[in-house]
DNA sequence: AAATCTCTCAACCGCCGCTGT
DNA sequence: GACAGCGGCGGTTGAGAGATT
């Protein structure tokens, strides 16, 4: 590195020396830190106050905690940032220990992404659009002709964000197999194009189904269940109705379930502070139209459809054809693929990652309130 | 073992808002 | 009200460590 580079005015920049930082500490250990532009001089480090102001802030701090993000914090952050946006400094007033620019990078380089495979707009924390239109057909085409399932007013009693919390699934799963991420979210190309990638959802979200579809592999929904469980007990019904699928068994359809449990956030469809019949009576319908053989045509569909690109490598994948073939025909091959299905452990460390599908219950029901969807 | 690639995070930069004059 | 100085914030960069080929 040149001088150039690294002085100006007289000042150095760049990384920080030991002698420097215990400079620093030094000086404020015994003047604390009132004026920053002056202390540097004071202090003699050939530093601007700015830099100074930085060091302390991010590194020196007596109180602020190292090591890896926990749980907890993790948690903490997306909720936080679901209401706050980049604010970063806010955010981090509520994690102690934690600096703003440790959240910040903390978000940019883990949170972001793995919302973002999760079908989870890591900006708007809503689903991404693609996630939602593939909802929303898949609502429409299963249950539209299915009378008995919908309400006198027409509505289908099984809303976009039931669907979602299958998709959820799926994604979630994806993220936890063998694929290569960067296949779907190239670091150095969200880094940089993260806005413009958002911006052209239909473009990019056909890319992301693509792979996400293509590279799920059914014996890992089990990894789900930890999370699962700790979510909610009811949610622990539908996956294992979802898994039990997969192992191509008789699925047990739940005549009714019990009411006293909490309903997933997912399926509030009113603001969260009463669980309100309809609620109810959507949760215990979702769980029959999951074991309707339209579902499972569906899901196994979609399971299998591995070959959704052209020879250009440009994804050929059309939500309109695959719906119309897979209503049009109710192949009970379908479930075959599966029915040698192993479910594996749950991984330890890699867990954390499984989290996300708690916030995206959390999340996408306010999104789709939002969005005017429930 | 070396070269290359990927990822992380400390540090910088520029902008903004607040405060004092 | 206009201006300057300062601190704080969020976006971005790039060095270096680690992973992969």
């Amino acid at each position: 590195m040149t001088k150039s580079s690294t002085e100006k005015n007289g000042l150095k920049k760049g990384p920080w020396t030991p002698e420097e930082d215990q400079k620093l500490i030094d000086y404020i250990q015994k003047h604390g830190h009132g004026k920053w532009r002056t202390l540097p001089k004071n202090a003699g480090l050939r530093r601007c106050g700015k830099s100074c102001r930085l060091r302390w802030a991010n590194y020196l701090r007596p109180d602020i905690k190292r090591g890896r993000f926990s749980f907890e914090e993790e948690e903490a952050i997306i909720q936080l940032h679901s209401v706050l946006g980049n604010k970063w400094s806010t955010i981090a007033a509520n994690l102690p220990g934690r600096t703003d620019n440790e959240i910040k990078n903390y978000w940019n380089t883990h949170i972001k992404k793995k919302l973002f495979k999760m079908g989870i707009d890591p900006v708007t924390h809503a689903p991404r659009l693609d996630v939602l239109q593939l909802a929303s057909i898949l609502n429409t085409s299963l249950f539209n002709s299915s009378p008995q399932f919908n309400y006198p007013s027409g509505r289908s009693v099984i809303n976009p964000s039931q669907l979602l919390s299958l998709l959820s699934t799926l994604l979630s799963c994806q993220t936890r197999n063998n694929v290569n991420p960067d296949n779907v979210f190239n670091h150095s190309n969200f880094h940089q194009n993260d806005n413009q990638l958002l911006q052209n959802q239909p473009q990019s979200s056909q890319m992301q189904l693509h792979d996400t579809l293509q590279t799920f592999q059914p014996n890992q929904v089990s990894l789900q269940e930890n999370l699962i469980s700790k979510s909610n007990p009811l949610n622990m019904e539908l996956h294992q109705l979802m898994k039990s699928k997969l192992e191509n068994q008789t699925s047990p359809i739940p005549t009714s379930f019990s009411h006293q449990n909490t309903l997933p956030n997912l399926w509030h469809c009113n603001n969260g502070d009463n669980i309100s019949d309809l609620s109810v009576a959507q949760s215990s319908s979702a769980m029959q139209c999951f074991s309707s053989p339209k579902f499972n045509t569906i899901f196994n569909s979609l399971l299998e459809n591995q070959n959704l690109c052209n020879n250009e490598g440009v994804p050929n994948f059309n939500l309109s054809s695959l719906l119309s073939s897979t209503t049009s025909s109710s192949s009970p091959s379908a479930l075959n693929s599966s029915s040698s299905t192993t479910f594996v452990n749950g991984t330890t460390e890699d867990e954390r990652d499984t989290y996300g599908s708690n916030m995206l219950m959390y999340n996408i029901s306010n999104g789709l309130n939002d969005s005017g969807l429930l």
